[in-house]
RNA sequence: GGGCAGUUAGCUCAGCGGUAGAGCAAUCGCCUUACACGCGAUGGGUCACAGGUUCGAAUCCUGUACUGCCCACCA
């Protein structure tokens, strides 16, 4: 390595002489926040806007290596809109709402939400807990101050990773989704939906969680396999005759309403109108035909229970049946009654009321094990319990099955809106296109309308409340809503409009709604959000629709869809015109990375090891939409990338400076020798190339070309041209030194998008000055335009090429250095090639050390036949 | 069961109608006045399989098999 007190005596050495990952980060950042680098200006118009809905992570715990790949791919195409010369509008939200964040205080802190609790002032918290009966009990409030405490420390650390990464965030436009700004926001959004009639509240049948002890809604649900036993159970046929159902769920007997059978099955065709007594509670419920009763499935017959599953809602809101619910809140059986003036009907109500007897409290799977031994002592279990699979619904953050329980909750008007939702989606461009598909099929499959209430604590408030009859029952059906101008408002503590606070639980008053919205209800607003739809209107129509809306493919269902249906509902509107949709980082062996496998990743270790142009690089290889293997040979191709850059752009400065350039600044007009032409006339063309792949979204593409015509530079074109740079006459050192700054002023800006902070530290040697801007990430995008007046012949620099790899091919055959003399170099080639290989000879001499008396040209007739060389070595 | 992607060198991927490519890894060399955190060279593939269209297919069509993901009212 060069001795680091040749460096410092060049003169107008003000760069480092090597590059070490790492040390400059700090600076440049610094250097970007006190410059405004990345601030969008309000007094630019919006068609001069580029405007990113940014997904708010969820704030509960630490980022991983998945964050920091998506992050960055969006980072890599705003970069890219900047350097057009938009104004970009790049916020970061914190998605610090609901069960996630409620978890993490739980487990942190030792504590549950109990609110009959009062508030304590004074309360502090005494730490994690082992055992579940440890935990302490806490107000509402209490438990709401230490959620808004942990979130606002770890926002601190996740703007710390964002900064360290260089995304090119305005951090002075932020929110968090339990903010005051997004209360207003959501409550807002809620009264608009209210007022045109597309929420309801409805008592009905819903997915609930019995652990959480909350409604959640479809997109929240996921399937999973379990294994469970089908269990025959021999029913009577009221005035004669029997039949045998097969199910899985023995503890829903009592809750059967109906069975049914498909109509064309012969088997049962003569049952049906008829009535089937249920084994142990003897409830008489009619046999009918329904077709989504498969022949082939177990015995053909099924019963409908309330409720098994969205099947059975269906049927029994289809049939108006009574409504027999088992299934409690908590997961366990309700006590009920059976017999005259009761939903549960029974030819022996004793009788049932003694085996239910012995279910009531039991949790549904205790209760499936002593249904299935009632019924072995009663005779009605028709042989032995048959294993099978089956997909059950959970709660996707839950352990237990999920149940449908009879609640009142908000729902939002999906289902009669479909159409309309199909066609907002169709106005917005996918990238990768494909992604729409999952969109449309999300969208095709829904069953239910969406459910936006929780029973939880730590979230935005319905602002609603009922008024109380004469008995203190609540009167559902006309709600009180508050002025806007008054959000946001929690009902809890807040006074509904004409009443006063004494009233509050009163016969005659008031009682404010208890549930909290969805997170999806608040963050479903995210482009609005930012553009202050609920407080600015002048903001918002600059800042709205967005253009971008970066996201993960498998949040489509809720996060894209659901802010694509808000949009439609308040504004008509898309909420923006283009989905890029990331993939996911998988591990080696191919499974998702994902906390629950313990293969996650924490970014902090790696962008110390590699850095974090390192970690973009490996970002920035990968194309929307396409899921990447966690790969840590990949960082460390990025870190020689960095190197090279500095390498190379070291070099080609320092000729700029020096006696090649003769003092005075180069520009086109210098590039006169017909390589250098050859090499920036091929450079244009990628130029080119690269604003139409970019402006498509393909910035995978572009840093693969990129990478591969930067190595190609560096190897070949930059090794012909050195020696000439070093030696050659005036005019042909100044025009290689000319070529040699124009490129690297070229390459800075491709890789400015991926490589922040090396491209911004070298920039500063030197470009900053020379153009005027002083941060790469404001320069412009090369255009072909500024290199315009040169034109050059590609086949100039493919000749000499050619001959080079034929000298490189015999030393490395020989066993030589790159500098062994060749003695003779013997070259034939068509006229076009000889004569295009004539204006580089003093180049290829030079970087091939070829002995120039040794050296002669055959021209064969046609330019079909590539270039062939034969190549001599000269003694040492 | 429906849908969407994918299957190209040991690994990670590009190419998407005209003679099989890159990086990494492997092997052999080279201290060369930007870089040894470097440079040069070498080996390595019936482009999953089967049909079809075409003068010509890794590339287009049809089917099959695997892999991954998304979805689904399997009682």
């Amino acid at each position: 390595m060069k001795d680091a007190s040749t460096e410092t005596n060049e003169k107008k050495s003000d760069f480092p002489a090597s590059y070490l990952p790492g040390t400059v980060e700090p600076a440049i950042s610094a250097r970007w926040e006190s410059d405004k680098v990345y601030h969008y200006d309000p007094a630019r118009p919006r068609q001069e806007t580029f405007v990113v809905d940014t997904p708010p992570p969820t704030v509960s715990g630490s980022l991983h290596i998945g964050h920091v790949f998506s992050y960055t791919q969006t980072d890599i195409l705003v970069r890219f809109q900047r350097m057009l010369g938009k104004n970009v509008f790049y916020p970061m939200g914190w998605d610090d709402n609901g069960l996630p964040t409620e978890r993490r205080v739980q487990n942190l802190f030792g504590v549950r939400c109990e609110p009959s609790v009062p508030y304590n002032p004074d309360y502090k918290p005494s730490g994690p807990k082992k055992e579940l009966k440890d935990y302490e009990h806490i107000s509402r409030r209490n438990f709401l101050e230490l959620c808004e405490r942990q979130t606002a420390e770890d926002e601190k650390v996740y703007e710390a990773l964002w900064r360290r990464l260089g995304l090119s965030i305005d951090w002075r436009q932020t929110y968090s989704t339990v903010g005051e700004h997004c209360r207003r926001t959501s409550q807002l959004s809620f009264l608009d939906l209210f007022r045109k009639g597309f929420v309801y509240s409805a008592e009905t049948p819903t997915l609930w969680d019995t652990t959480f002890r909350t409604a959640v809604a479809q997109a929240e649900c996921e399937d999973r396999e379990a294994s469970g036993f089908f269990h025959d159970i021999r029913f009577a046929v009221e005035g004669g005759g029997d039949f045998v159902i097969s199910t899985t769920r023995p503890e829903l007997l009592a809750a059967c309403i109906a069975v049914v059978a498909h109509p064309d099955d012969a088997r049962y065709r003569p049952l049906f109108g008829r009535k089937a007594v249920t084994p142990l509670f003897k409830a008489r419920v009619p046999i009918m035909p329904s077709h989504h009763a498969d022949p082939e499935k177990g015995t053909g017959i099924m019963m409908i229970c309330t409720f098994g599953d969205i099947a059975d809602v269906q049927f029994w809101r289809d049939h108006k049946l009574p409504l027999r619910q088992v299934i409690g809140r908590d997961g366990r059986l309700i006590p009920v009654q059976f017999g005259e003036g009761h939903q549960f009907d029974s030819a022996d109500p004793a009788a049932a009321a003694a085996a239910y007897g012995q279910l009531a409290g039991l949790y549904a799977k205790q209760a499936r094990a002593k249904t299935v031994q009632l019924l072995k002592d009663s005779g009605a279990l028709a042989g032995d319990p048959k294993p099978t699979k089956q997909a059950v619904k959970y709660y996707e953050k839950g352990d237990q099955p999920l149940e449908f329980v009879p609640t009142r909750q908000w729902y939002i008007r999906i289902l009669e809106n479909k159409p309309a939702l199909l066609e907002q989606g169709r106005k917005v461009k996918w990238h990768p296109e494909y992604m729409f598909k999952r969109y449309e099929q999300w969208v095709e499959g829904l069953n239910q309308d969406w459910c936006i209430s929780r029973q939880r604590y730590f979230g935005v408030p319905f602002p609603v409340w009922y008024p109380l009859d004469a008995e203190g029952a609540p009167d559902h059906s006309s709600p009180i809503v508050p002025d806007a101008a008054r959000l946001p408002v929690d009902p809890q503590t807040d006074c509904p409009p004409g009443y006063t606070e004494a009233q509050r639980g009163k016969p005659g008053g008031f009682t404010g709604d208890h549930d909290v919205m969805d997170t999806w209800a608040t963050s479903s607003l995210t482009p609005m959000v930012s553009s202050g739809w609920a407080t600015d209107k002048d903001k918002h129509a600059r800042l709205y629709p967005a253009d971008m809306r970066p996201q993960a493919h498998e949040i489509i269902r809720t996060w894209a869809f659901y802010t694509i249906t808000k949009s439609w509902m308040h504004e008509n509107s898309v909420p923006w015109h283009n989905a890029a949709i990331s993939g996911w980082v998988v591990s080696p062996e191919k499974g998702k990375m994902s906390k629950s496998k313990g293969n996650t990743i924490t970014p902090e270790g790696l962008l110390q090891t590699y850095s974090a142009d390192a970690l973009r690089y490996w970002s920035g290889k990968a194309k929307l939409g396409q899921d990447t293997v966690y790969d840590e040979s990949v960082f460390k191709v990025g870190m020689r990338l960095a190197t090279k850059i500095f390498n190379a752009s070291k070099f080609a400065i320092m000729q700029s400076r020096g006696p090649a350039a003769g003092g005075a600044p180069l520009g086109p007009a210098d590039i006169t020798e017909p390589l250098d032409r050859a090499w920036v006339s091929h450079l244009k063309g990628i130029v080119e190339s690269s604003r139409s792949d970019f402006a498509n979204y393909d910035y995978a593409a572009v840093l693969l070309y990129v990478e591969t015509a930067f190595w190609d530079f560096c190897d070949n074109y930059l090794e012909l041209v050195k020696g000439r740079a070093y030696s050659g006459s005036p005019a042909q050192a100044r025009s290689a030194a000319a070529a040699l700054e124009w490129t690297v002023g070229v390459f800075l800006r491709l890789f400015a998008p991926f490589l922040p902070f090396i491209t911004e530290e070298v920039w500063s040697w030197s470009f900053a000055e020379r153009t005027g801007h002083p941060s790469v990430h404001k320069a412009p995008w090369p255009s072909a335009a500024e290199m315009a007046p040169v034109e050059g012949d590609a086949l100039v620099l493919k000749a000499a090429r050619a001959a080079l790899d034929a000298i490189r091919t015999k030393k490395a055959g020989e066993k030589r250095s790159v500098k062994w003399p060749v003695a003779r170099l013997a070259v034939e080639c068509g006229p076009k090639q000889a004569a295009a290989l004539q204006l580089a000879l003093d180049d290829l001499f030079s970087a091939g050390c070829v002995d120039k008396a040794g050296f002669s040209l055959k021209e064969t007739a046609s330019d079909e036949a590539a270039l062939a060389a034969v190549v001599e070595l000269g003694a040492a």
